[in-house]
DNA sequence: TATAAAACATGACATAAGTCATATAAAAAG
DNA sequence: CTTTTTATATGACTTATGTCATGTTTTATA
């Protein structure tokens, strides 16, 4: 459903939200090296997320990601509509051109609810709130 | 999630089912036609799914593909293992290594419910019982 | 038995997705 | 002001997926 892009993105951000700050950035190697996500594809990743505001940038010695509050109130759907664009979720799940409670197809009631419910939650949640509850659920202590 | 061939295979048995039977049988351009699928590929594809038994065929004048009693008791599941293989549903929604109820990716919960139905559905339900319930749910009278 | 209709088989081609490599620009630090 | 560190930008390469084209085999039928 999602590309490797944008699980990839995903991912970077949750791990960037929960180990950085404006004080202690990360580059992307870091990055990569933790998620086990091959860098230079990675990097250029994080680029466009940083285009897009989504995550912010400093270059230089002591540079790299980082996020800032106003970045935390973006929302993971941001990142997919960012790398993948949004028409992943309109699909119907077995590519019929018309699919809808008039004309399902054979799974259509099992997956849409499901697909209401995940975006529902990628697009109300913020960046914030799942990288905390990320972290809970993974029983992570505070900032690495 | 599904690659395009599995989806098309899946539509594509489908309408079989429910439009041929050992009397009369309906040949691939017809079926890509009538689904809107790309007709050299789909005949390459309906190839497949007959070497693994999943529908029958026949050469020759006024051949085609058609389902026989016994392909109509095999799964959707059945076709995409045939054609994607089964690892597809093996795999976390955002693409980690590791994801279970103990460290959970932050949609575990909400796609590991719908996996389970799904899958339960491709594996327990046979060809017939899904064509028949796909035929009622769009209103599709007997046999075309 | 010759012809035609269809599946079958193979492979070439196109496109997109993903991976990697290189060069440039910016900024901190000495 | 030079060096080093890091992001940024661009593009080449690889692989997988999907699409299309060609020829071969089988079988009904005239």
């Amino acid at each position: 459903m999602l590309s490797k892009s944008s699980k990839y993105a995903i991912r970077a951000v949750l791990f960037i939200t929960n180990n950085t700050n404006v004080k202690k950035k990360m580059g992307s190697k870091q990055v990569a090296n933790a998620l086990k996500i091959p860098a230079p594809f990675l990097a250029k990743t994080l680029q466009e997320l940083t285009k897009e505001g989504i995550i912010s940038s400093i270059k230089g010695p002591h540079g790299g990601f980082y996020l800032s509050k106003q970045n935390g109130e973006k929302s993971l759907f941001d990142i997919i509509d960012c790398i993948d664009g949004v028409h992943k979720f309109e699909e119907c799940f077995l590519g019929q051109l018309e699919c809808n409670d008039q004309k399902p197809c054979v799974v259509h009631h099992i997956y849409k609810p499901f697909k209401n419910e995940l975006i529902d939650k990628l697009k109300t949640k913020t960046i914030l709130e799942m990288a905390t509850e990320y972290a809970k659920d993974n029983n992570l202590k505070g900032i690495l």
